[in-house]
DNA sequence: CTGTTAGCGCGTTCAG
DNA sequence: CTGAACGCGCTAACAG
């Protein structure tokens, strides 16, 4: 963006060593080896080119290949969200790793919009596209998604486009096992049923924490149904308290509502995790603001963006990722990634006697 | 990105509508009355265009005309902060509102990366630079930002470019004002201060509400030495009621700090706004969800992204912003405008009887 | 009012 | 190993 000192060209660089443009050409993009370029003349290239701090121009370059070396991120409100913007995040290294950038595009749910910032991202010649949602949801991608595209944090049951989710299953599983490791033998509760139309998290998270409770020959003891937000599920743990007594354990199904569940039971003179243990998912910053910090079960947010990323530019999972995740495949021909939930170790939770149990705890936090 | 069938070019148009490409271009550019050319070969052209699914290659026209309409935005950690995400809402939303794009770029406070990430804009032939900070702060940009750039939420003592920051100074007066519409009368005391090198808000926060308190003939009874973060405020707040008994009214830095005392408050048996008045500043969402809501006194992050695009896009203010905003001349020769905090009401202050100052806080929300 | 002619900067043949 | 020539898709002069 500099004012009237034109940059460089390769021509100048090529003209200033005595050499073709191809030759510099060659040089620069690293294909020396493959032409047998004599090293004198690579160095002489290289130096010219430092010499007048050359830098390609990536225009001119993706006018050839069609390529840009960018990608595109096409979001509801991710940018936004408080949690989700890791996701961001984690794409974004792994893009930056790849000589890619990122070009952001939020719709905030308007399909139009939507519509319009693809094909302003298309018209830029990305190289590829992620998809992603604020809310982990079942989706119908636009039409003009075909190819080179991930889906982040949703799924399209009718399309076969890769897509990268959070192990939501594995982590109520995880939160039961929690639980149990810290002793916990009584009547487990779940806080919250998930309104969002679409929306999986909360279904599967349920799903998840029965096949827990039912593995260890348990069943879950009652579920508060309430809206996803600090007030309200306040008001339904204190109406669930009032009504049904005290139990063992809260299970909330995200930090906010284990927010107002922390109101609500300090309304009732109850103290956690003495009286009560609290264990919470999205592993957010506020799970650690609480007093005491809930133990929470984390969206491996950075992960998603990283192994979204992958898929994307590598066509396939990192050997990392792959070790790690979960992958299923999806009745229209899709592949779906899904990501391990690790745990965010709060103090929510009653301390056993340090015994085997309380080591599994720190295998999970790992694993 | 699709597969096989490649994009019809502006070539295909012109042959398809019978005219030549530079007419095709003029159409469909908008310069048909500029150029005068008949209503008939107009509708040929573009229903030529819409049956082909003509979209300008903006790579192609890059090369041309050495703009691309895209933005690009560097900055340390800010799309991943729970707050500052919102100012890429509003950049991205000013930026497409002009045809634009915004490419993104997280240092994560790597000055290597940071330059690494310019120079990547600088190839894709950005248009301008936004340079954004996760904290309000002093700093010294990259040599290479010379021009074509505005600052986010930051400043450079050095430097001549634009910045624009929110105005803490009125927001700390706006703080003081709001306890004194709510009747507060008695000892203000401040929790926080300011841990980072460089950061300003803190600062100039307390500034404003000294300022605020001084304007009625008072004078601020105590400030509490405290980090940022919810653990250490509780703690060091405690320590201050302990010690000095209890004020009438809190002014907490952040909402951070507002969590913290709360629960101090509710440790030492204090009803907020009945016992301790509370205010304070961010007006994140964590705000509303403490128990009662805390009134802060919010960033405009929206608003500053909307403002510095204006800056890097227009080279002025919109009416709109120019009159809400203030500017003020820099001792490099720069411009810093400051934007507006406006306040998010909660019930953390005492409700006086329903007069003319309550009134006069509706006001200051608006304003 | 419309068509012709040149490049923008780079990557790729293809003969030297 | 190197250089000349061509074209990616579009737009800005300049003719007609």
């Amino acid at each position: 963006v500099p004012g009237t000192p034109r940059r460089p060209t390769l021509a100048d660089v090529a003209a200033h060593a005595g050499v073709s443009a191809t030759t510099a050409s060659y040089i620069l993009n690293g294909r020396s080896e493959e032409m047998r370029i004599a090293t004198g003349t690579q160095e002489r290239v290289r130096s010219s080119a430092k010499a007048l701090g050359y830098r390609v121009n990536r225009t001119a370059r993706s006018l050839r290949t069609s390529t840009s070396a960018t990608l595109g991120v096409v979001t509801d409100l991710i940018a936004s969200g408080q949690y989700a913007s890791s996701m961001l995040r984690g794409a974004s290294a792994a893009a930056h790793q790849r000589g890619h950038l990122l070009v952001i595009g939020e719709s905030e749910g308007d399909p139009l919009l939507e519509e319009k910032l693809i094909d302003e991202m298309l018209e830029r010649q990305v190289d590829g596209i992620l998809y992603a949602t604020l809310v982990t949801r079942e989706l119908t991608v636009p039409d003009r998604l075909t190819s080179r595209t991930v889906l982040l944090n949703c799924l399209d049951p009718r399309s076969s486009l890769p897509a990268v989710l959070p192990d939501e299953v594995q982590g109520g599983r995880l939160a039961v096992d929690l639980l149990v490791d810290a002793g916990v033998e009584g009547d487990v509760v779940v806080v919250g049923r998930d309104p969002t139309p679409g929306a999986v998290a909360g279904e599967r998270r349920l799903q998840g924490i029965e096949e827990g409770l039912a593995a260890h020959g348990r069943r879950l003891a009652g579920v508060v149904d309430c809206d996803w937000t600090v007030a309200l599920a306040a008001r339904a743990v204190d109406e669930h308290l009032r009504r049904h007594g005290t139990p063992e354990a809260l299970v909330c199904l995200n930090d906010r509502i284990a927010m107002g569940a922390y109101q609500a039971l300090a309304d009732h003179g109850l103290v956690v995790p003495d009286d009560v243990a609290v264990v919470s998912f999205d592993g957010s910053d506020l799970a650690q603001w609480l007093h005491p910090p809930v133990t929470s079960v984390q969206l491996p947010y950075v992960e998603m963006g990283v192994a979204a990323v992958e898929l994307l530019r590598d066509g396939a999972l990192s050997a990392e990722t792959a070790q790690r995740c979960r992958v299923e495949g999806t009745a229209s021909g899709g592949e779906a990634v899904y990501l391990p939930m690790p745990v965010v170790v709060g103090a929510s939770l009653p301390m056993p006697g340090a015994g085997e149990r309380s080591r599994r705890t720190t295998t999970h936090r790992l694993g």
